[in-house]
DNA sequence: GTGACTGCAAATAATTTGCATTACA
DNA sequence: TGTAATGCAAATTATTTGCAGTCAC
């Protein structure tokens, strides 16, 4: 799971500091149940704490994907984005309208791998797989 | 299919003109079986066109990807390339070490995206897949 | 001929790095 | 207290745009 104190504890137990700028940027992640950019990540941590950098929040994300904590996704405009990861092996389902993410777990694709690999000789090693949609809300809008 | 002729029809057929630059970056993609960066599709395309600039590569590219020629694929340092589409609806196979690349059709997710549509109640409107493996030759080597 | 296409250089955007200072453990 | 972490500004990298000249049709 994704919660804060988990999320803490992993960091100090690798060789991290839990500092006030690391944990606003963790919150701010948190809290939002959608994909952020960099950029957006940093105008909501900002509101914690007041004198965060572009660049920490450069360096906390890729902490944050070491340990697990979220992992990168693909923008529509070729940038990088972040989700929080709650499962050792999951993907991400984004609403196209309001970009709301959930996580999935459900990926079996093991009978297709096998084809492809029997059909061009590679192995295969890891995948990327992000689903876009709309999410039941925007759903009801429209 | 991606074929030279095919492409330059498509061109023409579309309100696009066949320049000496466009030919040079649609022959540097296809003789490469590999998925390709921006600049590297420069370079290459240059050998042929000494006097190609970068900025119209990436338009020549965003034309390409219009017309289905080519398929945006993500890059590991979070830029993106660029491969060969034959398919109207394929996905890549790409191998780690040498960035061969490999386009693939069977993609059977539907079973799988029911799945996912009942558990999340989204709607899923595209998916985007990319598999990451050891290609023929690079497993000979290692 | 003429409008789409081009190269170049300058502009923008995204990310990283260097370094003096600060603050967690 | 010592060292990892930080902010800031400058550096780098990737991509886009403006514009005067050029070329495919």
């Amino acid at each position: 799971m994704f919660d804060l104190k988990s999320v803490t504890q992993r960091l100090a137990a690798g060789q991290f500091k839990v500092t006030r700028q690391r944990q606003a940027v963790l919150s701010a992640i948190a809290a939002s149940h959608a994909r952020l950019s960099a950029a957006e990540v940093y105008t909501r941590a900002r509101r914690t704490c007041r004198d965060l950098g572009l660049a920490t929040v450069y360096r906390t994300l890729d902490i944050l994907i070491d340990i697990g904590a979220i992992r990168r996704v693909h923008l529509d405009d070729g940038c990088e984005g972040f989700a929080p990861a709650s499962a050792e092996h999951g993907h991400h389902l984004i609403c196209g309208h309001c970009h709301a993410t959930v996580e999935f777990e459900e990926c079996d694709l093991t009978a297709m791998l096998k084809r492809v690999e029997r059909s061009t000789g590679f192995k295969v090693e890891q995948h990327w797989l992000e689903l876009v949609g709309q999410c039941p809300a925007c759903q009801e809008k429209a």
